[in-house]
DNA sequence: ATGACTTGCGCGGCAAGA
């Protein structure tokens, strides 16, 4: 069964890409981020007739998370922590697979920048949560997937060029430490179980020609507990989708656990 | 080069993204 993560960047203007992408790659189950709209105006419908179920987790404007699957899930919004925080950007769902039962996350952890601003502070916060609530759901030994938008870059070899990305918020040693004490959990991070090449990139800015030039980063990841670790059998970035027309600035990333 | 796009909001240019 294969389990994807994207960041589509706004579901509204991406309602057509998504429903090709469940056309042609058809993953059992598919977590996205930055819907920027409320659940209202989800393409909820269009969704349900490729046969999805749809979770979402929406938000005016903004952020925005949801779980797409096969099979009926079990629903929790919210990252616990801090109850005044009123950012979509975390969802929880726990449904069937031909692997058993799943607990999955979709996450789109805080951008942070710029970094002397109250948006870092906030994002370190939100990682410490996140870390806090990982730590929680490990005790259950269930396969576990934490899928998302980490907005961390978590080495070098995941950027173009480590030196422009230097004093970002997605980069700073703080930001990869954090990420870090997060796998030391007991994750792994699916991608690197599978391979150490570097310069494979999940996001290119819509600027200065960032895709032509291959100026991308690496910060959509899918973290395996364990028992889910034992399953991974494969790992896709599906890079093509960034070569459409209007397409969002990042690509799904997809496993395959068998 | 304080840039370069894209989106939402809402109808005028910002804020946010990464």
């Amino acid at each position: 069964m294969q389990i994807a993560t994207w960041n589509v960047n706004s579901i509204r203007q991406r309602t057509d890409h998504l429903l090709r992408y469940l056309d042609e790659v058809a993953p059992d189950i598919l977590c996205l981020q930055e819907l920027k709209c409320t659940d209202d105006a989800f393409p909820r419908e269009a969704i349900e007739a490729k046969g999805y179920h749809a979770a979402v987790h929406g938000q005016k404007g903004f952020n925005g998370v949801a779980i797409l699957s096969k099979t009926p899930i079990e629903t929790k919004c919210g990252l616990p922590g801090d109850p005044g925080d009123e950012h979509a950007r975390f969802i929880e769902g726990v449904m069937d697979s031909d692997i058993g039962r799943l607990r999955v996350v979709s996450l789109y952890l805080p951008n942070g920048n710029p970094p002397d601003t109250e948006k870092y502070p906030y994002k370190l916060a939100w990682m410490d949560r996140l870390i806090a609530h990982a730590q929680e759901l490990l005790r259950c030994e269930e396969k576990l997937v934490l899928a998302g938008d980490y907005n961390v870059i978590p080495t070098p070899g995941d950027c173009f060029d480590p030196a422009v990305w230097a004093g970002d918020a997605l980069f700073l040693p703080q930001t990869r430490t954090k990420f870090q004490t997060l796998l030391n959990l007991g994750f792994t991070n699916a991608l690197r179980a599978v391979t150490d090449q570097i310069g494979l990139y999940t996001f290119w800015d819509y600027q200065a020609g960032a895709w032509q030039r291959n100026k991308g980063i690496c910060i959509d990841h899918l973290l395996l507990s364990p028992q889910a670790a034992d399953h991974l059998q494969e790992v896709v970035i599906d890079k093509e989708r960034r070569a459409e027309e209007k397409p969002s600035d990042h690509v799904p990333v997809r496993i395959r656990l068998t």
